[in-house]
DNA sequence: CTGAAAGCGCTTACAG
DNA sequence: CTGAAAGCGCTTACAG
């Protein structure tokens, strides 16, 4: 979509469902002459400063530092006026405050989708840390549509957030959220990364270390055949995780088969469908590192199906540690992104970015290996 | 909180981290001098329809109206104005919009837990539904706790939704929420009935026919004695299923021993910790139709630890059918309550509260019994 | 078909 | 310590 956007719906602000009047409110649905002069009487006039000014015989401006706690206000005064704040039961109007003081309070936050754990949990702690420093969250998703994704990101533009916090879906790039993010936006990605948006913050999981600890762990236990299992070759975090692979079997001078690195679309379907890959002519791995968690519980069902027990006749090790990662059979061995934890940083990032005026970083957020008994016992 | 609230932080707009200028933007920690005489330069300056009115000489009404997609305007002259966007990259403010035209183009969802897989859900759903119709999603949390509930909400008012959806914490009473949602809100209640909020609507899941269900099928296998395990008894869902189990009983002829019927809190860890209240002196139960799908899983924890097999010793149902359910072992018997189609009738709901100014509804969303293997097969 | 003017609810120098 | 005035970016009758 260009940039212009002819404004969407957009429908009357909460004009409470009583009772229609008599007369019937104006409809709206045709643009209707008698909305003005009904508009003065109108019961459910808001309350403004305006009011409230009136009411005790002071100017606008006084009950405004009044709302912003100015000392400069004479202490009776501010008595007053905050008891007929209390008695008209004002409620501030921070959209008119933003657009005159050419602020924000509100941070988008973009993400593929609500229902994935992972990015519910982060989602929770982008919101509660925002919520802490007087910030509200407008909420996107993209469903893993670049197309939505401009959509839902020139839409949320248009109310002036303060910042971005998006994890991309998969198969953008920069060329085209140039477009819908201006360069003046402040913009934080998270977890996937993207040439060409280098001006933007970049908030990431230490993919290639945790990976590395997984295999290190495997070949701790005995491994020596060990796969790396689904994922899309080609987005950022599989290459990085197949690279923490690829260095622990190096440091342990164990040999990287070709037929050990299988691809796979992250979902529970098609992991399992692949299961078979793993099972070809020769040198028939014994472990498998999985892309993520969903991932590895496609896998060992795929194992099931084939008679092989996970954690005794086949170790497998997730990444992410998803809440299911704990209450499967068996339980996942996997590493923990601490989601929850990520979102709150992500919120701080982003509303440093605002302040410091500093180019933007790029963090990486350590993961941690909880070992659970999908990656089994030590090998005889 | 009271109503009048000062203003939170709410920092500048999307200030893009630029690397800082030689003079150094105006810092604002202070209340500077210098802003005033910056900000003509600023090479930051949002372009507003007046940039583009007066680049081709029109005035900002035509703007407007070929924003708008007004068929009023001349269609060169459309032309002209569509151009001169696209070039300035112009982007809407909605909020200005919204204030001058006293409209909304944002709807509040207010959940306790974004973690929790049946609100994600919900939250998905209802997010989408509003991008449809061109609205923006509010996020609030309220981590079950009235009082954060309240600093909540009335922190969403400011930003003055079109509607609130709201799912209320446990311990919520509507003469404290009529406090921060002032009476010509419009709001939809969801999951939770609250006494004295008449005036709002409610949608509900069919908490009672869903537990009957549940407990008709338990007898269909032959249990006789099936007890109602987990849930606080006084929230309005747990008595509600629990009056679904107490139908299907009655209706079957089949009596109620008060040692049956369970309380715990609805988390795994106290439903797994009571399981020893099943099994008393005498009359012990076969089977039990749990809270939820949560106190279900910790039930069946709570019967492995006792050497009892769920689905074969003992059958439990659950309620929700979170994502979870389809996967523990066994997996669970239980009631689909198709939380993101919930989410986008919830959207629908609250929006047409908005145009109808008819009186808000209550709505009761049937639930479907999902049967797997924790029920167990009929009893010999 | 287009423009000048007023106004949405707030804040902010600037005087007093 | 308080008030009058201008303005944030938009829209909407009202004239022409």
């Amino acid at each position: 979509m260009s940039q212009k956007r002819p404004p969407r719906p957009g429908s009357a602000r909460a004009p409470k469902a009583a009772a229609p009047k008599a007369k019937g409110t104006p409809s709206r649905t045709k643009g209707g002459a008698p909305a003005e002069a009904e508009r003065k009487r109108d019961p459910q006039r808001v309350v403004t400063v305006t009011d409230i000014a009136n009411a005790i015989g002071v100017s606008r401006a006084t009950v405004s530092l009044v709302l912003r706690g100015s000392p400069l206000v004479h202490v009776d005064t501010r008595a007053r006026v905050e008891a007929e704040l209390k008695r008209q039961r004002y409620v501030y109007n921070r959209g008119a405050a933003n657009l005159r003081r050419r602020t924000s309070s509100s941070v988008a936050l973009v993400i593929n989708d609500l229902a994935n754990p992972f990015f519910a949990e982060f989602a929770a702690g982008v919101d509660e840390a925002l919520g802490e420093k007087g910030y509200v969250t407008l909420l996107g998703s993209t469903g893993e549509s670049p197309e939505r994704q401009q959509a839902v990101l020139t839409s949320l533009m248009e109310h002036t957030p303060a910042g971005v916090i998006l994890s991309p879906a998969e198969g953008s790039n920069a060329a085209q959220l140039h477009k819908a993010l201006d360069a003046r936006a402040n913009v934080l990605l998270f977890n996937r990364e993207l040439s060409g948006a280098d001006d933007w913050g970049f908030l990431g999981l230490d993919n290639q270390n945790g990976a590395q600890l997984a295999t290190e762990h495997l070949i701790s236990l005995g491994h020596r055949r060990i796969a790396f299992y689904g994922g899309h070759a080609d987005s950022s975090s599989c290459r990085q995780r197949r690279a923490g692979h690829a260095l622990a079997m190096k440091k342990a001078g164990l040999p990287v088969d070709a037929a050990w690195l299988i691809e796979s679309a992250p979902n529970r379907l098609e992991a399992a469908a692949r299961t078979g890959e793993l099972f070809g002519e020769h040198a028939v791995p014994t472990a498998a590192v999985c892309y993520n968690d969903t991932v590895a519980l496609g896998l060992m069902l795929g194992l099931l199906a084939r008679g092989i027990q996970p954690g005794k006749g086949f170790a497998v090790t997730g990444f992410d540690d998803i809440p299911e990662a704990a209450v499967t059979t068996p339980p996942l061995t996997t590493l923990a992104a601490h989601p929850r934890e990520r979102g709150r940083q992500a919120a701080h990032l982003v509303l440093r970015q605002l302040e410091d005026g500093a180019s933007p970083q790029k963090t990486i957020a350590p993961v941690t290996l909880s070992v659970r008994e999908s990656s089994g016992a030590r090998l005889k």
